[in-house]
DNA sequence: GGGGGGACTGACACCGCTGGCCATTCGGGC
DNA sequence: GCCCGAATGGCCAGCGGTGTCAGTCCCCCC
């Protein structure tokens, strides 16, 4: 259906849409852009040619008329390849349709030239949008690098940061809650918790939520059973063996993330402790391997691609006539994927 | 060093730098795009002034002008998070500092809109090069449409499947040939194969490697043992369930990845096995989760960031100077990672 | 001293599209 | 018949670069 029609093998060109719908090259870009001026009649003979022949309008030339690409970024510092990956489907759930591309910009935070070379990123490239996913939506200096840009931007991180239309919000703080309501209702009273490292949000977050939903029951979180992780199996492991040779080891253990929560289970394994029995876990994230271990790990779960989906449609929302800050916004709402690394403690 | 000093804030054009240098915007332009045709002293003049003001030339404006982007493609259709951020991250290693940026477009090549998705892709964005993993480059419908576009592109496959400047052959063929390799020389003479679906090359790859490396320990792959998987989890655990079930098992099983591999492990756990007393398991990838599951796995590495750069290194081949088909060619080579899901049989 | 040629440079059109401005046409209300 | 607004076209400039081509300059050689 949409096989160009021209032999000559280059693609088709505004002037060429324009002699062959027999109306100015003015009025299809009307039609392209959407200009209220233009009589319903008209705008459907020039969509039937563009439609015919497959014509797209060439973004690079667009854009430079614009003043702005046709490009959207994607700046992380995310060493994760699931999040990673599902975020980047998300937005182009998004994005596709609405004429833009995903560029994708993985960054290391702790370079010294990390900003220079957002920043030339950033200013190079015009971007249309740029999509920020922790741990880089917490830095305020990428923000203000984009807003002296006057580069449109959406934060996801697990608390709000910034104004409702540039931040989509995770709530991690309410899926740790959820952890702790399930081990609580579980019967476990001594229960510990390995957070993740400061310089992350959602660390804070996954440990006050994890705190609230204890607290619903009754429960505090004993300090002795506290541990600070690096969100890594490794700390994981060695978080866990310190917990489990307490004199009172805890019955149950929430993990700031999956990595740390499998690191738990090797612990408990090498302590030739028994899962669920002896220990019950829960992770955050639902990595794959989360259910491909054995015994597969409770676990919450953030809709990653959604949230990537859910930022990217606020970029574009200016383009279908919407405004973001007024979009009926969904919440992002992390569940609890219960499995078998957690029952009740032993009598 | 590279602030830009225009108080304006917007970045510095073509024209400011040929202000400043007391030269004509073309002279900056052969500047820029290496002409030889420049005096030395008029290009450290130009230069200086670049330099000094943090300049880069308008992708877009050049782009329009070349007929081509500054943007390279990567066309995949793999499920893979991990595969697929490294391959990511291989081809940015390469096109950063070439100027070039990075448009992921993931797909589904099941889709009857596949085709039409990926040429309207193609010819939109007249992409300066296109990077295609597996199992896209094996598609050779995905390259005829490249060719019509006069786009260049580089295909990564497990066998040679064009000419080499469009080819990173990954030889997944030695990387089974290690495996097996391995298994003959611990002693297993009842082995399994698990092999991926027909359509992917690298499961044919895989298995004929696997077969010329038990050859060469003069074992031959008893039909009777070999089972075709889907690459998925699931699917490995099926086959294995059933190879485990026969009157005499094997005591050791390759799988034609990791997902499959992890299969196994469960399968063999679900029949009370002891992995690797009991049987001994080899993957292949050397997926993330290959070193947190217990036993940790003994599986094949392909270098997929090095894959990645290197594909994209023949892309950019021209902009050096140089050229792909005579570039001194680093060869992929698969490595044997030995962890603890190996062992001799019980005798 | 004049001619020739190579090295170097700049003027100008153009890449494909948008925006501004004005002219033109058309149809309808009064 | 007049006026007005909606719909459209024409034209030109401009986005920020590059290609073409025609110089200009300088040096070398006869």
């Amino acid at each position: 259906m949409s096989e160009p029609k021209r032999p000559s093998g280059k693609p088709a060109t505004i002037n060429d849409i324009a002699r062959l719908a027999e109306v100015s090259k003015k009025t299809v870009s009307r039609v392209i852009n959407n200009s209220p001026f233009v009589k319903e009649d008209t705008r459907r003979r020039v969509e039937a040619v563009i439609a015919e022949h497959g014509y797209s309008p060439d973004p690079q030339a667009r854009g430079l008329a614009f003043r702005r690409s046709f490009l959207v970024g994607m700046i992380y510092d995310n060493p994760s390849p699931n999040y990673v990956v599902n975020m980047q489907q998300g937005v182009l759930d998004a994005v596709r349709g609405a004429g833009l591309e995903l560029v994708v910009h993985p960054c290391n935070r702790a370079s010294d030239r990390f900003l220079d070379e957002v920043r030339s990123f950033i200013v190079r490239q015009k971007l249309f949008g740029v999509i920020l996913p922790p741990s880089v939506s917490e830095d305020d200096r990428v923000v203000q690098i984009l807003k002296a840009a006057d580069c449109p931007y959406v934060r996801i991180a697990s608390v709000s940061l910034d104004v409702p239309e540039c931040m989509v919000v995770t709530h991690d703080s309410r899926g740790a809650a959820r952890a702790a309501r399930h081990l609580a209702e579980l019967g476990h009273r001594r229960i510990a918790f390995i957070s993740g490292p400061d310089s992350f949000r959602s660390s804070h977050e996954r440990g006050r939520g994890f705190q609230d939903g204890l607290a619903e029951h009754g429960l505090k979180l004993d300090p002795a059973y506290v541990r600070k992780g690096a969100y890594t199996f490794e700390s994981g492991v060695e978080a866990a063996a310190e917990l489990l040779a307490l004199p009172e080891p805890p019955t149950a253990i929430f993990a700031g993330n999956d990595e740390m929560a499998i690191g738990v289970m090797k612990a408990a394994r090498d302590a030739g402790m028994d899962v669920p029995g002896d220990l019950s876990i829960v992770g955050f994230d639902d990595l794959p391997m989360a259910s491909r271990v054995w015994p597969n790990l409770t676990t919450v779960r953030l809709p990653i691609r959604d949230m990537g989906r859910m930022a990217a449609e606020k970029l574009t929302a200016g383009l279908h006539g919407l405004d973001a800050a007024t979009m009926i916004q969904p919440e992002v709402d992390p569940s609890l994927v219960v499995r078998d690394s957690t029952t009740g403690p032993r009598p």
